[in-house]
DNA sequence: CGGGTTATTGAGGGGCGTCAACAACCGTGG
DNA sequence: CCACGGTTGTTGACGCCCCTCAATAACCCG
């Protein structure tokens, strides 16, 4: 990872961010204290389990949010993409409940909680903004949950393209994206196995619903693979 | 639901609930303003869905939170024990992600936002506890679901047994204690069948990890029972 | 005691995980 | 440029887990 330098005033990131309402003041001291890390696919940027002292924001790229489950397993909870929290504590003894690996070329801003503490104090709707963070995230696994364990497998692998789609912003029709996730972590999101992975993308690409090559993937038919994910 | 009168000042549920380290003034001031309610077995607390404006916390009993999935069927996030908080908002536009209802005699205690959030300027560590709560939930939330999602029938049915034991604080041992939970309840916490349930219930009655006649359980072996799910 | 709900148990079948063989892809080095 | 080994993707065969359906038993409340 190699620092950068970009301003928090014009950041890409910064409406969908925390930071939507700040004052320009306020602003200019997350840019102060802030710094960014550039990751490449399949680099770690946080550990399961480790300590971290503030709080992580993905300013540009994709990553996966993801845990160890038994046997070795890795389950992936969900992609993160740009202007997303991806880590955060109030102290340093707390521990992260789950990995984060860049997934496509990432940059990452970081800010040490004493900082972002100072910064919340000069704009509190940060702190609204986080609380409210932490309940849509609340809703959203809770959702997922719901899905991952009432759904079968085309129907949860549906979803999971559909979610793939969203992060990658895929806009519907013929124009193939690369996509770095392998079968195999398509099949962590969805807690399946890489085979089952492989021949249910075959059978939505016979039924017209995606075209996939290899990691190039096209969403041909949005209607149709929301229908299978059932909703 | 009929109100009640409980202080705050010598609540039991107080201890582990948000309030831990509340000063005495700032008991007072919630003591002043909320309301408590009493539920029966089945009665709903909070439906999914609704707008709530304000906190709902467990004084005494037991509820479980859960959401509807596809074709109407159930699903159990978690059972709520007291002092645990099982409904939030900040404002009256939110609304609720699951419903609450009481799975034993409850009582609840409920305080309006806008009376909380004078309460959280006497107490700064309400603020602190309830970020801490969030976090908590969704790291907790986290590692359900990667179990929902690896675990095999069986494993899932002991780890539910355990969640089960721990909120009725089951002691090792043949004490049965009447668990209001359906067999049909118990398979919504799990994602599977009623059917199953039952079988897999006898299965551990003659393994000798529990005993279970309907709805009177009690646990014979906790290590093996755990071994079963798998930690 | 009788009717309705809930629990138990068994039989049958399908979804999906496992294994295995083969194809496609990719970076490296000759 | 092709050869080549390693990784990743594809596809099929097999078998088991678990969902579904159904029949019976146990329980609860009036």
């Amino acid at each position: 990872m190699k620092p950068l330098n970009i301003s928090c005033l014009n950041c890409n990131a910064k409406d969908c961010s925390i930071l939507r309402n700040c004052p320009t003041e306020a602003l200019q001291f997350f840019d102060s204290k802030k710094y960014c890390m550039r990751y490449v696919p399949g680099q770690s940027i946080i550990r399961e389990g480790s300590r971290i002292d503030g709080v992580y924001v993905i300013y540009e790229g994709i990553v996966k949010l993801h845990v160890k489950g038994r046997l070795g397993r890795d389950f992936i909870l969900r992609l993160g993409k740009p202007g997303e929290i991806v880590g955060h504590t109030d102290d340093q003894f707390q521990k992260q409940s789950s990995s984060v690996t860049a997934v496509e070329p990432t940059t990452v801003c970081f800010i040490e909680h004493t900082d972002f503490e100072s910064g919340m104090k000069k704009c509190p709707s940060v702190q609204r903004e986080l609380m409210s963070v932490f309940k849509n995230e609340l809703k959203n696994i809770g959702n997922r949950t719901i899905q991952l364990v009432q759904m079968n497998v085309r129907e949860k692998i549906a979803d999971a393209l559909l979610h793939i789609a969203e992060v990658y912003k895929l806009k519907e029709g013929k124009n193939p994206v690369e996509i770095s996730l392998s079968r195999q972590e398509i099949s962590d999101m969805t807690g399946t196995t890489k085979e089952q992975v492989s021949k249910i993308i075959s059978e939505f690409r016979t039924d017209g619903f995606i075209d996939a090559h290899g990691k190039k993937i096209s969403i041909l038919n949005y209607a149709k693979l929301k229908a299978v994910a059932g909703g």
